[in-house]
DNA sequence: TATGAATGAGTGTTCATTCAT
DNA sequence: TATGAATGAACACTCATTCAT
């Protein structure tokens, strides 16, 4: 039920996915508890499908950039398109960080979780492997995986305050993105600009 | 009680705050649960206490760092003192992250934790003012705040999985400071060397 | 439910209020700990209810008697119409003492048992204005007072011990009212008596 | 030691039986819990002691009382030089009503308590025989039994509140008696009286 | 299918009691 | 003898989960 999810997000954001009970999940979708474990067998299993949830809609978060945006795009440019349309989605899925920062959970969720880490983490690898062809596979790696711990870390900068805050966080990150990955960026220019 | 802290520590390790109970402590330090509360006053005590200890660890980790080295040390350098010390702190505080990512907790703890992320921040500020003394109080403050979370977010590289993983995240993220950091330093050349 | 104030009321007169365990009262009751919180949020609330539910029990108890009887009964009749409904109430009110008599406990729970020492008092007053309306309101408070408190301490030898010996009691009790109430008492006579 | 009795008393009071802990009462005797239970051999232990130390103190209350006295004072009087006393000693007893009217305490605790009330009791009957001696011995001791309980009953009356209060308190307790003792006393004249 | 009352194991915490010093 | 740190059984209360309806 999607409205289970939708709840369960909301609980999971207020109180963490510890403290979250699942009556007051059930009683947030406006459901019965027994209801609740028709569709779900047990709390955890809440929490993946939402991880599940979130991990689809954030596969559609880049689906707007073009192959070719991301081969010939400034770097500075193309860090923006990754990152807004990120923060927009996570704006909008609460309890995500409850998830992902959340306290030591069990190993399968914590999968199904890291999941979301590495799918990011693929994005990345793809982008850079575009751009710099020539960077060895593990070089790639290190860098699409520090990529992604330096959205976590920064992202509650982006997320958290007023909207100036907001919006300094955003840049800021987007700034530590570009100083980190600029070295190791070699876009290729535009032909027709290059032609001129 | 150390003992009893050291196995506040451990069990906030492997089961986080939320769900480490407080008979289990008592056990892992070999005392019963009596006892472990004639030391604190419940379970959020401990935590908070163990947050204090882990501050004042923290606070001694830079002792050895002389403020000419802040000011004449080439930036790589520099950041290496401060990190690896850092990380080898971290590698002694088990139960740090259980209580730093740790689920919604209550305000007091919170604040208690929070007072950890705001003394490496007043550190790093300070390093910062020293090296870029003409540089806005503002950008001072992002700078440090942002080189904060940017540890926090590679610091599990920097702690996990093998030795080679752990010395190539810590590695990583140095380079990812020093990438962020580097255009706003200006260190001031060391005069004996500028003489000869 | 009915049946959980049943059974704390046994369980009270049983081992006191302290004493009383929450488990021990939803196992009598034949149900789950769990299911006791559904009904009462604390141990507390039991009592508070239980004596809520003696006090309008005790409510009832003298509903049949009449304005007209109450002011012109011989005084030993009245009594004896007042006591002895009384009696029976506290028969089936198993646990009413523990509350009553029961040791410091709360605020709330002493205001709320306190209702029924009042309640006892008020309509002793209303009785003792009907039959002596000249005596000054200070004087007919004094002697409902202490008219509960001949009850309250004499109520042990009327509830206690064998059918004899609770009949004795209960005589006893009586007869010290009537012989304190008497000589304030001035009954008027009914006026077609008093006419022949 | 008297010291922990003191004590003991006075947590009694305040907290009543079941809520006092041991070690509060060490504390208050300056004591460690360790001493307290090399004089007492449990928490049921002080209480008895308390009430056996109040038995005696309450056994040489009335000594003052000559036979004579007892034989020939008005009723009104002899109530008074009987219920004063009484008073004054149980103001000077704390914790006395905590374990007197305390929640249903242990049979052993429970006996050890009834020894004040049987005291009291027979004080009473040798006083009604003294002054009538034609009472069938049965009257005599209902009459006695009754008089304790209305002592019980209007005790707080008298021993709470501002000292205006308690002292019409005790008034009153005394008016009841007089009441009840009133029918059945048949005091001898002072023969010195007579002659006059 | 949806309900929601019932469950009961498990939690944080207390306190009468002990015993090594 | 006096200590007081340590004990651990027991308590009030919670909540993920079940199942008769």
């Amino acid at each position: 039920m999607e409205e289970l999810l939708t709840a369960a997000g909301e609980v999971f954001q207020e109180t963490g996915y510890e403290n979250a009970t699942t009556n007051a999940i059930a009683a947030r979708a406006g459901v019965s508890p027994g209801t609740l474990y028709q569709f779900f067998a047990n709390k955890q299993a809440i929490a993946e499908a939402l991880a599940n949830e979130y991990a689809a809609k954030n596969r559609d978060v880049h689906e707007g950039l073009e192959e070719i945006d991301v081969a010939q795009l400034p770097l500075h440019e193309l860090i923006s398109r990754l990152v807004i349309p990120f923060l927009e989605f996570r704006r909008t899925a609460p309890g995500f960080d409850a998830l992902f920062t959340g306290s030591v959970v069990s190993p399968e969720l914590a999968a199904r979780v890291q999941g979301l880490h590495t799918q990011l983490k693929h994005r990345i690898e793809r982008v850079i492997r575009v751009r710099s062809p020539k960077l060895p596979a593990e070089t790639v790696q290190t860098c699409a995986e520090t990529s992604v711990r330096i959205v976590k870390g920064l992202l509650p900068l982006a997320l958290e305050g007023t909207r100036r805050q907001r919006d300094a966080g955003a840049r800021e990150l987007m700034l530590v993105l570009e100083r980190y990955l600029g070295p190791i960026d070699e876009p290729r220019p535009r032909r027709n600009v290059g032609n001129r």
